[in-house]
DNA sequence: TTTAATCGGTAACATCCGTTACCGATTGTA
DNA sequence: TACAATCGGTAACGGATGTTACCGATTAAA
């Protein structure tokens, strides 16, 4: 099976490669293609980590799992995304997290020698690479942002207005089930529920199904820069 | 003023060169070291990041400021580990947290540039720095579990377990003082004591000062892993 | 279509935990 | 020594939120 270059291309890794390139270097590259169906694991905590995956297609779902057995959605990825970089270079080079696909999708494999030799092949790559683990250094530290910034409500005004900005408008298509939401937001559904409701009755949202509507982005903003005070969450 | 090789040594980035080579390399190479005092900025937020930053000596920490005005230490950082490194490489190079120096130290600066000339120059350096990378994302990953173990009980005991393990023994002395330690956990300090107090009641525990001695490891493994509620993302 | 299964909203209740305030102990300092 | 600042324990109070349960709507499966 033959990779879409046009993915490739939006992958960090091969960012800046024509397609004329990509198809070169693919015939000139050792790789595996893999597909999957909802709910299969693709990575397990556990595993011993020698090569990553490039997300062809599909929808991935990284998650911490706890003693327990519950877990914590650490981050949810597609296309163009890649998983076990983080871990394929470290001494203890075992998967933290679990990964399993959301839908059939399609992983692209390339293991750790190859990319080695691309990395000296291609200084290119290698910078890509850097600048790939780089970003998902930072997304996790915005996971842990969103973690600490308090209350409930004032996680969920954060989150809104982010995603305001981030699509440019009012309007806003949430890219998730409220229940994906919940989790994301590190609390229970009926939770999440009420305070969606104390926003529409306050007047600031308005809502149905994945779509929301911001009404006050002034009042939300000063909601959250209202400075009570707070010991390291706040309140 | 010149680094101590020996720190040196222990920094990720040269591991294991031997004192002659890394002599040899401080010779060839270009960087600055700056010393701070406490409560000092090391790098602010929102700062362009154009170098690293290796600790020498002495003590610093990572924060993450809210818009609030408060925050929430990410992580406490050490003789021989690096700051900025996971930014350095980004397209938007901002520092994304607040450096400071929790007492006096110095910190050796190697530039961008500088980087990248003895990357060429020495493969091995590569190698660690990736490794290096690798590594803290593991450790934040690690963080983001503690935020989300659920109630300040559990997150509590989840910590003094792992800190068991880690320092072999029933006896374990903290690595900070209480009001960092809240700030750790991400919660507020009297809410530690009284957890602290319920768990001593409780007799699973047994603490004076920085020293703590858990009493009953077996319980409060079971209490970890008893499977009644979490956050609410249960699987 | 009928039957489940899943999703999302709502409500009641109990608990968690942040806030505030106070106090004693310790430490640094004038 | 005395004063101020910081740290850590404790307690009362109220708000935040996890839990459980129920219900209608939507979707998938039979």
């Amino acid at each position: 099976m033959t990779p879409d270059t046009a993915v490739l291309q939006s992958c960090l890794l091969f960012r800046g490669k024509s397609a004329e390139e990509l198809e070169l270097l693919l015939h000139k590259m050792i790789y595996t293609v893999a597909s999957y169906q909802k709910n299969m694991l693709i990575f397990s905590e556990g595993d011993t980590a020698d090569r990553i995956g490039i997300i062809l297609s599909g929808r991935v779902e990284v998650q911490k799992t706890h003693p327990t057995g519950s877990g914590v959605t650490i981050a949810h990825l597609s296309a163009g995304q890649t998983i076990g970089e983080a871990v394929l270079f470290r001494k203890e080079n075992l998967v933290p997290a679990t990964v399993t696909a959301t839908g059939p999708c399609l992983i692209m494999f390339i293991s750790k020698q190859e990319l080695l030799r691309l990395f000296s092949a291609d200084t290119d790559i290698l910078n890509r690479f850097i600048e790939n683990l780089s970003e998902r250094l930072v997304l996790v530290n915005r996971k842990i942002e969103m973690l600490s910034a308090g209350p409930l409500r004032r996680r969920m005004i954060h989150f809104l207005l982010e995603q305001a900005v981030q699509q440019g408008s009012d309007l806003i298509r949430l890219p998730f089930s409220r229940k994906e939401w919940a989790e994301h937001l590190n609390t229970a559904r009926p939770s999440l529920s009420r305070e969606m409701g104390y926003l529409r009755d306050t007047g600031w949202i308005q809502f149905k199904g994945s779509r929301i509507t911001l009404l006050d982005r002034k009042a939300m903003h000063d909601y959250i820069r209202t400075d009570s005070q707070d010991t390291g969450q706040d309140k």
